[in-house]
DNA sequence: GCCAACGTTGGC
DNA sequence: GCCAACGTTGGC
């Protein structure tokens, strides 16, 4: 059964345009437990992904992807160069997980997050919520659905 | 750069 | 297990 995510990104550090450029990438570097499991335990292969661009201008969801393949370890945390090593992660039980992203699209126009606080039909998403700061948060089908039809909505094109 | 709202760590 | 201190995220 196929399910839907939103994954945060910083755009000056990977970019819808550069998932696009690269087809398909490692979505590596999380190192939050929820996130984790949520990649770990809850994310299929074809489950879609809201690609959000956070400390950007605008912020808001830039494009998809699509989640290729199984879980596997993400090497940074054993590369004892990375700012993400985790010297207490081993290799026969490792600690962070990652997914690879394969691109889906690329929106024609940001849908930004006034646009998706403003949107009664995402009132309840997870990446919306009051606090929220995880980079990895499930989306439901008819929230995933809504987002679609705000990137080509009139609104949207006069912006 | 500021700051709210988290999550993590470590002393006890 | 509690909780203070600290670190991080992310909007602004």
């Amino acid at each position: 059964m196929s399910a839907f995510w939103l994954c945060k990104t910083e755009p000056s550090v990977y970019s819808i345009t550069d998932l696009r450029r690269d087809g398909l990438t490692g979505w590596e570097c999380i190192r939050n437990y929820q996130a984790r499991n949520f990649m770990r335990d809850s994310m299929s292969a074809g489950d879609r992904v809201l690609i959000y661009h956070s400390n950007a201008d605008p912020t808001g969801v830039a494009g998809i992807a699509e989640v290729v393949g199984e879980p596997r370890a993400d090497p940074t945390q054993f590369d004892a160069k990375s700012e993400y090593h985790d010297p207490k992660s081993t290799r026969a039980a490792p600690r962070w997980v990652m997914r690879d992203l394969k691109f889906v699209q690329c929106f024609s126009r940001v849908v930004s997050l006034d646009e998706l606080r403003a949107a009664a039909a995402l009132k309840s998403m997870a990446a919306l919520q009051k606090g929220n700061r995880l980079s990895v948060t499930p989306v439901t089908a008819a929230e995933f659905a809504a987002v679609l039809r705000m990137e080509t909505s009139a609104t949207g094109q006069k912006r």
